[in-house]
DNA sequence: CACCTTGCTGCAAGGGGTTGCAAGATAGGC
DNA sequence: GCCTATCTTGCAACCCCTTGCAGCAAGGTG
């Protein structure tokens, strides 16, 4: 009843000696990246970290932030999904396993716990022996909002 | 127990008449494309359609094919769905709901049935208003086969 | 059959994302 | 503090997909 579980921060924190461990490099790009992550909350687009990296460096560059990404991901300090459009998002410090549900009329994205999915992800592991991996799913479909306003199918899919 | 299900070529030749129902045009390229989809089963990149298009007609181009299969898709004839790596993969005539499900690590896709996700839709349903459009979910994970062979992660998510 | 309206095509350019490669920078050893 | 091995960066090029626009052609009309 004391002590709060230690802040995220501590996790960045952490990053350098990560990478120190394995032999990989603690450089200005990746620090500037991952100042930005933890500041961040929830989900960020890949073009939305980049935007934010440039204005701390303008000379970053896109496929750095990619790579920076991916290595990231490896170390399970983000964990990345495609949303509706396939573009990517991320999802830093994915505490609770979730995925996405997303509106394909007004564009909302909403979490889907896992909770929820546990029906779906029980039968396929039973039925089929696959494992699911939850924060890759995004579900379409349209939101109780936009059912009740009627609203059709806009032009995007 | 005679007549069968009239075959679904019919409701390809009927597509010039959709068209002009409409005032669209029947054009070459749409003629190509309507042929190449007749000719396909199941699920086809934009980029294979493409491909066989041009071996039909080299002059293709992609922009014409992808406004066609818009087009197709808003006259219900072709779904679009987001692979895993968020490209784009057309069902030609999709007479049943499905989604899909894609294992991580080996590639291989498998269709997800509408009874299979029934539990979840339903629970979405029920719980948040939300209609699920199956035809765009792609659910990844790791499949049996990949599971037991204890093959881990590759490189490519 | 020639004409005209309007929908369609092809091009070129742009955006998101990935990759190969040469040059550059980190961090460990001396 | 310098040197070097090797990990990273930035660039350029490419892939998938989308969009604006000018010119073309489908197909209805007289």
């Amino acid at each position: 009843m004391i002590a709060p579980p230690p802040p995220a921060l501590d996790q960045w924190a952490a990053v350098r000696d990560l990478l120190h461990v394995r032999g990989m490099r603690w450089t200005p790009q990746r620090r500037t990246l991952v100042e930005i992550l933890a500041k961040s909350d929830g989900h960020v687009t890949a073009v939305e970290l980049i935007e934010r990296c440039r204005i701390a460096d303008p000379t970053t560059t896109a496929s750095t932030i990619y790579r920076t990404l991916e290595m990231l991901e490896e170390l399970g300090l983000v964990r990345h999904g495609h949303g509706p459009e396939g573009r990517q998002e991320f999802h830093v410090l994915p505490d609770r396993d979730h995925g996405h549900l997303h509106c394909e009329i007004c564009g909302q994205t909403w979490e889907l716990e896992a909770t929820e999915a546990k029906g779906l992800v029980g039968a396929l592991r039973r039925a089929r022996g696959f494992r699911v991996d939850l924060s890759h799913v995004t579900i379409v479909g349209r939101c109780a909002s936009c059912v009740e306003h009627n609203l059709e199918r806009a032009s995007t899919t």
